[in-house]
DNA sequence: ATAATAGGCAACCAAATGGTTGCATGTCAA
DNA sequence: TTGACATGCAACCATTTGGTTGCCTATTAT
């Protein structure tokens, strides 16, 4: 869990993600094209990618096809952020009151 | 945005925030009990937590009351997480098939 | 008044991070 | 078969990060 929410924390690896949600199963030198940085930048980004399991591969001759996958996403978001949903606006109400009994 | 996924990418400061999801509105030496840092380091911490807005303060005296926000996190789940969603049964079918063409 | 308590500030440090360059390897096409 | 193309590997670099220690300030309780 904690390599997804490492790997989800840089820009470019969330822009790389969007990429191939928008388009599945593209090379390296299609995810580079672009963007400004060197492909051995874009090949790291994907190394920690894949090893959050965000990201798996497959060769394909002298091509590496990059494919997504959104299970570790759908987990961060069952495991993690549904726990905060709970009791959201509970905590905003006592947010506000404490912060209107500032004033007295 | 980008603050929020930084300040969540850390496994300490995904610790305070639990902390605050248990009990709502605690000082900073209760947020530090217990855990193997300094209340120095800690005080980073949260101070990152604040610039993400996911932690709002209130002083109290000579106290400092740490109150969640749920918002961001919330946001995050909204604006990105469900993004991914959507797609998220076809991205999986499609690499299956990629996965099977393979042994062709 | 004064001691204890709660927190703030700043300098410093090692390790991790995000990036680069240079070169090597494997695969495809002419 | 040889050149071009797609990717891999490794060393190196600057900056950021997560943490420390030492000291200072403000508030509360005795």
């Amino acid at each position: 869990m904690d390599e997804v929410f490492k790997a989800l924390a840089d820009a470019s690896r969330r822009a790389l993600l969007d990429r191939l949600h928008a388009r599945n199963g593209q090379t390296l030198n299609e995810l580079c094209d672009g963007l400004d940085m060197t492909r051995q930048a874009v090949t790291k980004h994907l190394g920690i990618l894949e090893a959050a399991n965000l990201v798996t591969t497959l060769r394909h001759g002298r091509e590496k096809l990059h494919y997504i996958n959104p299970v570790p996403i759908h987990q961060i978001g069952e495991r993690w952020i549904k726990k905060f949903e709970r009791g959201k606006l509970a905590a905003l109400s006592e947010l506000k009151r404490q912060l209107e009994k500032r004033d007295e």
